[in-house]
DNA sequence: TTGTGTTTTACGACCTCC
DNA sequence: GGAGGTCGTAAAACACAA
């Protein structure tokens, strides 16, 4: 069930779902000896991004100046809530939604679907750039650190991916028809998705730059 | 202000893996 | 059977030109 009203201006409020209805959220095992890890482990898990410990801002460097976040001053590496809102500057501040929803237009909830906030986002954009696939543990440690469910992180992450698929085609779309109006191909990159980028900074240049 | 296109959450269907 | 994966899509939220 969603909450009829959210707290976002001065401080989030935790939305407090009721995922009764949704799948069952395994207790967080142990990814080294799950089974799962060796299939659905992260494929490209950055060397500087080590397993199990949160990404601070310092180890992603992010090249948009909204996404450069300066590390937290408390140390905590999800102490960030009451941070300032790196995303201001290109969306207000999210205001406590709405609850003018019907009943009827949801699917299954009250609400059709809550907008993160720019904190939240961000987090796990960090986090997307250090891992394209999280692990159990991270969404453990994220979901809680954000205040929001495991499954929750779990569908960012694959819409994240999704995304980045979208744009990945687009751009080996616009260097096919580029290739083939010009007689002579583009020398430098080539198709953007003819691999996956691992490196914060070209993924960066992929996607937060254009975004962000 | 409004119409329209894009982005963002969330889900269902279906798949693979154990 | 249950976990999470992709893919496609719905609808809210948002951006922006006219």
């Amino acid at each position: 069930m969603y909450p009829n009203s959210l707290s976002l201006n001065s401080q989030y409020f935790p939305p407090s779902y009721d995922f009764s209805s949704y799948h069952h959220v395994p207790g967080v095992g142990d990814p080294s000896t799950s089974a799962w890890n060796s299939v659905y482990a992260p494929r490209e898990e950055y060397p500087y991004c080590l397993p199990g410990s949160s990404p601070n801002a310092g180890q992603v460097s992010f090249s948009s100046p909204e996404l450069s976040v300066t590390p937290n001053a408390t140390g905590g590496p999800y102490n960030f809530i009451s941070g300032q809102d790196p995303f201001s500057s290109r969306r207000r501040p999210h205001e406590p939604i709405r609850p003018s929803f019907s009943g009827t237009k949801t699917r299954t909830k009250d609400k059709y679907r809550v907008v993160y906030t720019d904190q939240q986002r961000l987090e796990l954009e960090k986090e997307f750039q250090c891992n394209r696939y999280i692990t159990m543990r991270r969404k453990t440690e994220l979901s809680m650190a954000l205040s929001l469910s495991e499954r929750q992180v779990k569908i960012w992450f694959q819409n994240r991916r999704a995304k980045e698929r979208k744009i990945n085609r687009k751009k080996l779309q616009q260097s096919q028809q580029a290739s083939t109006t010009t007689p002579t191909p583009p020398a430098q990159g080539g198709p953007a998705d003819t691999h996956i980028t691992t490196s914060p900074s070209d993924i960066l240049s992929d996607t937060i730059s254009e975004e962000y």
